[in-house]
DNA sequence: CTGAAAGCGCTTACAG
DNA sequence: CTGAAAGCGCTTACAG
């Protein structure tokens, strides 16, 4: 293994030089800046990432903690902050946290363990308290990680354009499937639809809505799905919206199942823009999250290290696609 | 910052002790073994990592490569890896190749200069050739890399199996959709799938085989089952098999815009049972690969540390839903 | 079985 | 601007 003493002697200069050089110390004047890059490239040399850690109590890592990387959503945000810390020469630690507050905890401590740079958490939605010291920059990524920084995409505001997206359309008996009240987003998403539709609620217009809700998962969405349509008779909705893609995409299945055509007889939206938003039939109209500006907005916020405990919130807007049309009849 | 010597302070014994007792290092009889003990939880010390990694020149890290982690199948893996890795007290460290072997090699060689217990990667479907020179353990799982130790399910069989199942249900007129060729995966479905139909195949009932080449995601899917379901007039198969889940995903979608029944008119099977696959309408009976063994073998092949390049092929079953049925007419 | 001590490979005040 | 030297917190031969 070559080490710095190999560099500093090959190029004639001192080990602390060398060091120097590597970190982009400035200092160093051309010549032996040079010459130890030389000797750096000649002998491919790589410095030992142990010996500086123990050093500067720092490394090159982003520790990430999801609820669940096969959730299609964290896995695109994972994906993209990856490409971030890659482009500074960081690696990321990739735990889950399977939405369980004691398991996220373990986990978070087993990472601060190892020094990262920083921690970006996509909180469990779980509701328990657990105390957590970490000594490092940590940023709440799209679910609220207690009262760290949050990064996230403007739900409220995400959910009124999806409603007045349906109210444009003609839209009047809506019904919302809200995702689970103990978690800020779903309570946000709902808040956001809520309060739209309660301004575009007009005497001469009114609007009808029904409120359920369900978990932000498929099962979930084709469970209420199938309660909705089920009671047609009693109240007919002509759109509903759900507060995320797996829900809206229960939805769709359980319409399908009931002989019930969208978006001609029903409008259905989601929210995330997963992938498969646009690959199901009919393709799904969402909100897409702008996940990109979210994953560096995170990494962003992990290196400028503003513990000012802000909040960042990124706008996205309406995709429309096949599953919701005007009203006709 | 309480270290080795705060703690062997106060158990009164020397940080060689402490060390050793931390180390699980046998030795150390208990009179000591618990007074250090003691002090550590008294003091609450946690060893200082990038110490340890420095003398050891190992961490307790597994590094893992993967083409994309939006790739539902690989999600999941990645989430079996990381349960396992936990377990023995390791993090995982996650990198995406973006499928090309430059940015794979690169991600390997950053991952490794990290010194991780050792390395997984599902190798990137890119063809090209780059040298790789590694001082740890590598294990390729699911998908080759190089002429490394390979963990992964037995496609060969799999696909057999699902001939097997296509053709006790009378389907005698059957479309392959493959898998990239550039990739052992695809080359190992498409030959146990056609060497399975081979064998049923009788001059007193004989099968007629058609074989598509394609992608490894859902527009491909689509789009050949387009064309295949576009010249029925010409050969009507009643049963399509697909190389993996997206592709049968996409042939299904491409039948519902076509109007043609699944699986009244045409039987589908897919490959992986990614969640999804249960999901979609209708659900899609397909081969289930041993997901969680597959983490376990990886990772056990690091820790065992077993350099014979070994081959560990696992089996899986198909599991029948409603993308298949029996041939009436 | 335990202690004293060397040393892993860096970084960074401290001089000059 | 550069060098000599201390030291980060562990682990592990080496004695005894």
């Amino acid at each position: 293994m070559t080490t710095v003493r190999d560099v500093a002697k090959q190029a004639g200069v001192s080990v602390g030089t060398v060091s120097r050089v590597l970190s982009k110390n400035d200092t160093v004047k051309q010549p032996l800046k040079e010459r130890v890059l030389a000797a750096v490239n000649n002998l491919n040399f790589k410095p030992n990432l142990a010996a500086r850690a123990l050093r500067t109590n720092k490394v090159d890592v982003i520790g990430l903690v999801v609820p669940d990387i096969t959730n299609p959503f964290f896995a695109q945000l994972a994906k993209c902050i990856e490409t971030e810390a890659v482009k500074r020469d960081h690696s990321v630690m990739l735990a889950n946290s399977h939405d369980d507050v004691e398991i996220e905890q373990k986990q978070i401590s087993a990472l601060s363990d190892r020094t990262p740079r920083g921690l970006i958490v996509i909180a469990a939605s779980d509701t328990r308290n657990i105390e957590y010291e970490v000594d490092i920059p940590v940023v709440s990524l799209d679910r609220r990680f207690k009262d760290f920084s949050l990064v996230s995409t403007d739900h409220f505001d995400g959910s009124a354009k999806i409603a007045d997206h349906l109210y444009s359309l003609g839209h009047r008996q809506i019904a919302y499937i809200a995702g689970p009240q103990n978690t800020e987003v779903g309570r946000e998403r709902k808040e956001g639809f809520l309060s739209r539709v309660d301004n575009l609620n007009k005497e001469s217009d009114p609007i009808s809505l029904r409120v359920f809700n369900g978990q932000f998962d498929y099962e979930s969405g084709e469970d209420i799905g199938r309660t909705i349509l089920a009671s047609l008779k009693t109240w007919r909705p002509t759109a509903v919206a759900a507060a995320n893609d797996q829900l809206a995409i229960g939805v769709l299945r359980a319409a399908r199942d009931m002989k019930i055509e969208v978006p001609a007889e029903l409008s259905v939206t989601g929210f995330d823009d997963i992938e498969l938003a646009s690959l199901v039939v009919p393709r799904l109209t969402t909100f897409r999250q702008p996940i990109e500006l979210l994953a560096k907005a995170a990494i962003e916020a992990i290196f400028t290290n503003d513990f000012e405990n802000l909040e960042t919130r990124l706008s996205g807007g309406v995709i429309v696609r096949e599953s919701t049309s005007v009203i006709t009849d």
